[in-house]
DNA sequence: AGCACGCCGACT
DNA sequence: GTCGGCGTGCTC
């Protein structure tokens, strides 16, 4: 029996295995190539994959191959380094592979619709036609009128705009082409070609350029561009970028969901040129997946956008840069759970590409990456025209009256700062006009019936509001337990605070800034430029306004609730809000203006706040760092996290158990296994919830027990009654 | 995940 | 007698 090629393809189903086809009939085996899509049969119906290899041995395949419908594209969409890369991200997050290369995939492509044409055509006279004499050619009115169209654009004409004016001209433009009298040229890619080296337009202080100087841009390192806010770790990427384009290679910018504005855009495009290319979800399907194709034929030579756009094919990627790594959004919290920062180091480590993470508030991962030596560390320690950094003073807010949790000390030095002509910003984490409703006569509160949690009252006139499962219900005046219309809302959130901060200060803009604001697409950049053009005066939100946009004018910033954060359910809470309250302090203040920061708590005496307050984010990182080795926590071990939930409350538990004696089994002691608990918020949606984590000194250790646990896992009777998922290196507890 | 097959309760 | 419940098994 001859060879036969297999075709081994990535089909996007919830199984960990890979699956073979015979090619489709009639096919050319030229065009069966690593990276093309591949329209399969799969169970019942048809499946839209992507062929990773071919393989010739028939005999080790015992079952019935059938053969794959159709090869959906003409060449490759991924390189085979692309793919191998994704395969290695599918193992090490145990992910299916066809879900994470689906992942990798512009959702109409994903779909198995045909890749949008990036060309657009033109077409113009060449210099023979530019030659012809019209009157020679009487007997072809219809290649006259063509010419003489042609002949008055100075761009060139799509096919589009020649049939709007002349009707149907198909036959008549290939005839005119071979007579060689037109041409097309390529639109998009003659658009992208730099027309030169891209010149520097600006000039960037010695800590800049020190930090520039110390990347290698022609081999892997990580780098950890450690800079407070405002010390231009921006002019740094942009420098880089410009110096990879420059040598003909392409550049890649993450930043975090949120801070992806028209700002930043327009500031890339700029200074970059027109090969950049942006990645997010305000595009239309199309658009998105216009700019992904750019980026993979090379058109593109910066790609700028959020999580998802480093899974995009880059043939020339020569940079890498990871902006605000510390930002939980680049872990993707369902499905396929990566880390695109921790992909970004390998996949440069792979490319032989340096990697740039830069954050003012580096998270404790990086910065024992840094300290340990693996990365390099480079420090940007001066604000741009020498601003010194905004003083931190905790404000005692015990036995203290608050009007909408302001204390009067916080509400003068708002009065104060907006009196002087400046700006003030008032963090809360906490959206909604209220976190608890209750009844002032017999203590009943709103719970969500789904959730174990309280819901929120959200506008004053009275909306519950449930933040984890986006329940709504209107609130009954009338209390349901005891009938008494005596209900009152408790605590605040940002409307609140904007409600009263209206009534005290009634001539002041203010612009509140939170998810509900921001909802539609747009409104968050035009809130922002209403603050740059002084419109509004206060400025309130919740983290959003702690996530890479500056305010010049702000000189006051007040911390309204930070003693969540100190008392969290996980370890990393101090972390975090640390990282939050510094990333709020950066938004204020300049040379000419130095800000000031003022943070309401009940605990000032608490060690880590006042390390934090009076030797800044590194001295308190130091410490957290001593405390996670002391804790044996991340990042001086690795952790996997087993989760489960179902609508039967003993489902999850029974699964756990299950997987918790297999996992002992599997992992020889090496392994420490903790639980099963219950998740903190138990119910959610609907569902109860409860994990096992699992945690060892050693990465290998985890990841050689993974793929048989899994295996295991997915066979157990019990874990059909649950929906469970695997988090590699997870961020979140619950 | 989907989807079909298969074996037991209340309906025209 | 059937319609349909969801338990179980499979997808090259």
């Amino acid at each position: 029996m001859p060879d036969q090629l297999i075709l081994r393809v990535a089909v996007p189903a919830p199984l960990y295995n890979c699956f073979d086809y015979l090619p489709p009939d009639g096919v050319l085996s030229s065009s069966l190539l690593p990276g093309v899509r591949v329209s399969v049969p799969f169970g019942r119906g048809t499946r839209c994959g992507v062929l990773l290899e071919l393989i010739s041995d028939p005999g080790t395949e015992p079952r019935r191959l059938k053969p794959a419908y159709s090869i959906l594209d003409e060449e490759p969409l991924f390189a085979t380094s692309d793919l191998e890369l994704l395969v290695w991200a599918g193992r090490y997050y145990q992910h299916p592979v066809g879900e994470v290369i689906a992942n990798a995939l512009p959702v109409r492509l994903r779909k198995g619709e045909p890749p949008v044409s990036v060309m657009e055509k033109r077409w113009q006279l060449t210099a023979l036609g530019r030659q012809q004499s019209l009157s020679e050619l009487k007997r072809a009115p219809k290649q006259v009128a063509l010419l003489k169209l042609l002949h008055d654009s100075t761009k060139g004409l799509t096919q589009g705009q020649i049939s709007n004016q002349l009707g149907a001209y198909r036959s008549v433009l290939q005839a005119v082409e071979k007579k060689g009298w037109v041409a097309s040229i390529d639109q998009a890619a003659s658009m992208a070609t730099p027309a030169g080296a891209i010149e520097a337009t600006y000039t960037i202080n010695t800590d800049q350029q020190a930090a520039v100087d110390a990347v290698d841009i022609g081999q892997f390192g990580v780098y950890l561009l450690d800079g407070v806010t405002g010390s231009g770790k921006t002019e740094v990427y942009l420098t880089l970028a410009r110096n990879v384009v420059n040598s003909g290679k392409q550049a890649l910018i993450l930043v975090p969901e949120i801070g992806l504005t028209q700002q930043l855009i327009r500031r890339f495009e700029k200074r970059l040129g027109e090969g950049v290319a942006v990645l997010h979800s305000g595009l239309g399907e199309r658009e998105r997946e216009r700019a992904w194709h750019m980026a993979r034929l090379g058109h593109a030579t910066v790609v700028l956008g959020t999580r998802s756009a480093l899974l995009t094919p880059l043939p020339r990627l020569g940079l890498i840069v990871v902006d605000e790594e510390h930002d939980l959004s680049y872990k993707q919290q369902d499905g396929f759970r990566y880390s695109a920062r921790d992909i970004a180091v390998i996949r440069s480590q792979r490319r032989g590409c340096p990697v740039i993470l830069g954050s003012a508030t580096p998270s404790l991962e990086t910065l024992h990456n840094a300290q340990s030596g693996r990365y390099k560390h480079l420090q940007l320690t001066n604000r741009a025209g020498g601003a010194k950094p905004a003083p931190m003073n905790l404000l005692d807010i015990r036995s203290v009256r608050l009007q909408a949790g302001l204390s009067p000390v916080l509400i003068e030095k708002v009065r104060e700062t907006l009196a002087s002509g400046n700006q003030a910003l008032l963090f809360i984490n906490r959206r909604g006009y209220a976190p608890i409703v209750t009844c002032h006569d017999c203590g009943w509160i709103a719970e969500c019936r789904r959730c174990d949690a309280r819901m929120t009252l959200h506008g004053a006139s009275g909306i519950l509001w449930c933040h984890h499962c986006g329940s709504q219900r209107r609130l009954d005046p009338r209390c349901p337990e005891c009938g008494t219309d005596d209900l009152r809302s408790l605590g605040q959130g940002t409307e609140r605070v904007e409600e009263v901060l209206s009534q005290l200060f009634p001539e002041v803009g203010i612009a509140r800034i939170d998810r509900d604001t921001t909802r539609r697409k747009g409104s968050l950049d035009k809130l922002l430029e209403g603050i740059r053009k002084g419109k509004y005066s206060l400025l309130l939100g919740t983290q959003m306004l702690a996530k890479g946009h500056h305010f010049p004018d702000v000189t006051l910033v007040g911390i309204l609730d930070v003693d969540q954060g100190l008392f969290g359910a996980d370890y990393r809470a101090a972390e975090r809000m640390a990282q939050q309250i510094v990333q709020v302090s950066g938004r204020a203040g300049r040379a000419e203006k130095p800000g000031r920061v003022l943070i309401q708590t009940r605990h000032p005496d608490h060690p880590m706040m006042q390390l934090l307050i009076k030797s800044g984010y590194r001295a308190f990182a130091e410490e957290a760092l001593a405390e996670r080795q002391a804790a044996l926590f991340p990042p001086f071990s690795y952790q996997v996290l087993l989760r489960a939930e179902a609508p039967l409350e003993s489902a999850p538990r029974a699964f756990l158990d299950e997987a918790y004696e297999q996992g002992i089994l599997l992992a020889n002691g090496r392994v420490e296994f903790w639980g099963p608990v219950p998740a903190p918020m138990e119910r959610r949606a609907g569902r109860y919830r409860a994990h096992l984590l699992l945690q060892s000194n050693q990465r290998s250790d985890l990841q050689r027990l993974l793929p048989q646990w899994v295996n295991f896992l997915s066979g157990l009777k019990s874990a059909r009654r649950v929906r469970w998922s695997i988090d590699v290196d997870p961020q979140e507890m619950f």
